[in-house]
DNA sequence: CTTACAGTTAAACAATCTTGCAATTGTTTA
DNA sequence: TAAACAATTGCAAGATTGTTTAACTGTAAG
C-alpha cells in the first residue's frame, strides 16, 4: 500500500509510483472491484437485516420472509443478489433451501459494520 | 457472534424470538440503516480506490485526482458522497482541503474488505 | 398423477445513483 | 483588485437498482 506521508511535495503528487506500487496496482485493481461488489451487496438495509438474521444461524427462505414480515419473492430476490456475490451460500434439504453466511470473513464484516453503526448511534 | 452450526431444529425456525431479540430490534433497525449507508458508500470500485489512497494517509483533492488519473470534479463528487456518510473527514489548510478516513473503525472496515477480496483472488 | 407447499424467475416500472461539463466559490499572491 | 490555483456545485444524460405481480420449477405427500 502507498505511503502518503512521506515525499509530499508542494507541486507533485505525494503518492509515489515506484515498482512496488506498480506491481501492487493490478492486484488492487481486481481487489477493489471484488471488495466493492461485496460492500455493495451489504449496502442495503433490507439485505443487511436479512444478513443479521443469518448471523444468528442458517435459515430457510420462508423463515426469513416471516421473520422480516415480507413477501417471499422479495426475500428470494435479495438472497439471489447476496448469493451472486458469494455473501451467502445455500443448501437444499427436501422442500427447503437453507441459507447461511458464506464464511467467517463475511460474518465479521457484517458484524463490524453493524457494531460500528450501533456505537455511533448509542 | 452467532454460532451457525448449533441450534438448528428440523421443524421450527432456527431463529429464536425471545425478549432479548425483541429488545434489540429497534436498535438493529437504526443500525442497519446506518451500517448499510456506510457499506453503500464503500460499495463502488472508484470510491474504494480513493479510500485505499487515504488508507495510507491524508491527501488533498488534487493529489487524489492525479494519483487516480481522473478529473478533479469527479473526485470531489466522490468525496462528497463519502463525507456525507462520514466515511471521510476534511480539513482546510490554505488553498488545499485535506481528506482522511474518518476513524480507525472505517479504516479497519475498508482494510478487511479489500484483504478478504485479495485472499479470495490470490 | 395430482395437490400442496417451497422457492425461483421474468418483465415492467419507479427510483436512485453516477458522471461529465460548465459555471461558481474560496484562497492566496502579485 | 486582478489573476491563478484549489475545490465545490448544478444540472442533464445515462446506467443501475429495487420492487412488485404473475407465472414457473422442484419436491414431497396423498
Amino acid at each position: 500500500m502507498a505511503n502518503l506521508d512521506s515525499g509530499m511535495n508542494d507541486d507533485g503528487p505525494s503518492c509515489s509510483e515506484n515498482d512496488h506500487e506498480v506491481r501492487d496496482f493490478a492486484v488492487n485493481e481486481a481487489s477493489c472491484e471484488r471488495a466493492a461488489a461485496i460492500f455493495r451487496a451489504l449496502g442495503d438495509p433490507q439485505r443487511l437485516r436479512l444478513l443479521l438474521i443469518l448471523e444468528a444461524g442458517q435459515c430457510c427462505v420462508s423463515e426469513i420472509a416471516s421473520a422480516l414480515n415480507e413477501p417471499l419473492p422479495a426475500i428470494s430476490q435479495r438472497l439471489r443478489v447476496l448469493k451472486g456475490e458469494r455473501v451467502v451460500k445455500s443448501r437444499r434439504e427436501g422442500k427447503h433451501v437453507f441459507y447461511a453466511l458464506a464464511d467467517e470473513h463475511i460474518s465479521r464484516l457484517v458484524a463490524n459494520g453493524v457494531m460500528h453503526a450501533m456505537e455511533e448511534l448509542s
